[in-house]
DNA sequence: TATATTTACGCAAACGTTCCCGATAACGAT
DNA sequence: ATCGTTATCGGGAACGTTTGCGTAAATATA
């Protein structure tokens, strides 16, 4: 099938003017009589004559579309964030094209190298769970393509990066599960080489020291996908219900993560919080179904999303090159409900 | 910022070529001389040459890219149809712009206007519940553009269509609730004039006749805004709860509006299946983590969006104009869980 | 009346690519 | 020696738009 537009020249043959006329008439130059200009812009309308898009990309050499790479979609935190992005871009003329690498690093080459041969004008990451080599970014941002890091950042390369106060969340996750009275919490988190595993692993750690329980590394667990295989996530809480030492507590950093364990914990019918109590950080919007109600660490996806795009934007059509570069953190939210409540026997104890 | 990529033109320049030359060479044509192809070729790969899309979706006249538009990408069943779209266009070579309307009208038209610009080849549309008018889609059509609804079709225009059975979906559900003893089945559902509403209202309504219960239109409500609105929800099952003769049974039809009725169910402190059994049109993947875990209706929404992607490339690829159109139905599944579970006093009557 | 200024428009280049036509040279066939 | 082939390459138009420059006519100024 083939679409056939209205042009500028169709215009200006119908009307017996060139298509600079015509075109000036349409931009309203004031080099145009006001009669030609009604009669252009008359007929432009009657015609529903709309400008061709690619032409002027290629003309002013950008786009006006930003790239989104993330691991997924379905993802409550990335859909979230990704409305935030839209509602920014939108409303300054910018389209949005969505990328998911899967968490899949090999993906991830071959959408940045698609996305960003010119198609468009900057690049909105959150990089994949397997990605620890920068080189296929570093490359294109030197050359000059604005990319802004969101959530999972790369520290080595220079530029704005917006995330969630991931330590204090973890901090906070941790510190009420300890205030709640328990003493040996278990933490799955991304892969280790992840800013965000990282962050959440500092806070975990912290929150601990601070209260003075050892830290112990056999309560620490890694799902390198993400919580998108299941299996890795039930190996991991095997391993914790395993340990001589019971674990009393769980702290999953991830939303993947977080619900694919509520479904493994359920798979070995474990009871919450009584077996292993339970908080992790996840945007899901229906935690106050689960039984038990899920206590959560909330990060501000939507606003994450907006800073993030606003801050590209400002690079995008920034004149001089960007030298001074933020790293923002916005706050997370603390959420109590069920899944982490002190149970009875260390309700005596507090 | 400003991005300096590398042209054919400089490498015809840096190899005393001309660029039709330089073209050629890359593309292999034959009548080239081997030794200038391997020239170009080993050149072109140092310094990373990539080809401007731009300037080949000017010439080409097409973009290699499909406007995706639904009404909101935190939902479910949209994000896994995405990931289907997703999954086919990019084996075929096709970007993927998404745009959400939000449920509003003037938004879909918006970006209808804004995407179909000829900055995409195709459409792959879910119309929002707002949407009675299809002529913004209608006109962009008639020029040859082409589109596919899917989920959500406009029945007025002669396209392919891709959704899942609704009507058995909603037999299937409505069966199951009164084959668990259920007589007085509420229907809360989008808005009424939603190709999908209509379906699964038939759906239900079949369901009762076939099984001698009378249909009771105070028994269904229109959430107009897709349950994206709690109060909207809220009133309504208020309603349902203010009845006389009083509701044991709930289907929902739709991935938010399920969700939201659970969390009004909630809040106005309903027991499931006790006070009301519970079933409902949903893609969420932790409905078993529910308290109580949901029964629900699934649809194969990855397939769906595969479907029908392949359906649009095939209009775009074709060479003649595409006459003959389907209107595919996939198949539904019905999960049972404990949400729609035979009350005690129900199940003596069985 | 001669010159300067304004008004209103057209020409053509440019963005990066492809591809239709030619053009040139080498070479074998006549 | 002439011609037709073949191999190899370049010129230039085209895709749709913007924009610097040129220029004709109309008007204003001296």
């Amino acid at each position: 099938m083939k679409f056939e537009p209205v042009t500028i020249k169709d215009i200006g043959k119908a009307l017996g003017l060139s298509t600079s006329t015509v075109s000036r008439a349409l931009r309203g130059s004031y080099e145009i009589s006001s009669e030609t200009k009604k009669l252009v812009l008359e007929y432009a309308e009657k015609i529903n004559y709309r400008p061709n898009p690619i032409a002027l990309s290629l003309k002013e050499r950008r786009n006006h579309s930003l790239g989104i790479i993330v691991c997924e979609i379905a993802n409550n935190f990335f859909s979230q964030a990704i409305n935030g992005i839209e509602s920014i871009a939108y409303n300054r003329g910018y389209h949005v094209i969505i990328s998911q690498s899967h968490e899949s690093f090999e993906r991830e080459c071959v959408i940045v190298d698609h996305l960003a041969s010119r198609s468009v004008d900057g690049l909105l990451v959150s990089v994949s769970s397997e990605t620890q080599d920068y080189t296929h970014f570093k490359q294109l941002y030197e050359k000059g393509l604005p990319i802004v890091f969101f959530d999972r950042v790369a520290n080595e390369i220079i530029t704005h990066k917006v995330i969630a106060d991931n330590f204090k969340g973890a901090y906070d996750a941790t510190e009420h599960l300890i205030k709640n009275g328990f003493k040996r919490i278990a933490h799955i988190t991304s892969a280790p080489y992840l800013s965000i595993s990282e962050e959440r692993l500092n806070g975990y750690k912290e929150a601990l020291l601070k209260n003075n329980i050892e830290y112990d590394e056999k309560l620490v667990h890694y799902c390198y996908h993400g919580g998108m295989i299941y299996d890795e996530v039930e190996k991991a809480l095997k391993k914790i219900f395993e340990l001589k030492q019971k674990a009393d507590a769980l702290f999953t950093a991830g939303d993947r993560i977080t619900t694919t364990c509520m479904q493994a914990l359920q798979k070995l019918d474990k009871k919450i919080p009584d077996d292993i109590a339970v908080i992790g950080f996840t945007n899901t919007n229906v935690a106050e179904l689960f039984n038990p109600s899920l206590s959560v660490v909330r990060q501000p996806a939507f606003e994450i999303g907006q800073v993030a795009t606003e801050l590209l934007i400002s690079m995008i059509e920034s004149k001089r090159p960007v030298t001074e570069f933020q790293s923002k953190a916005l706050q997370t939210e603390l959420i109590i409900r069920d899944s982490s409540a002190a149970i009875a026997k260390a309700k005596t104890n507090s």
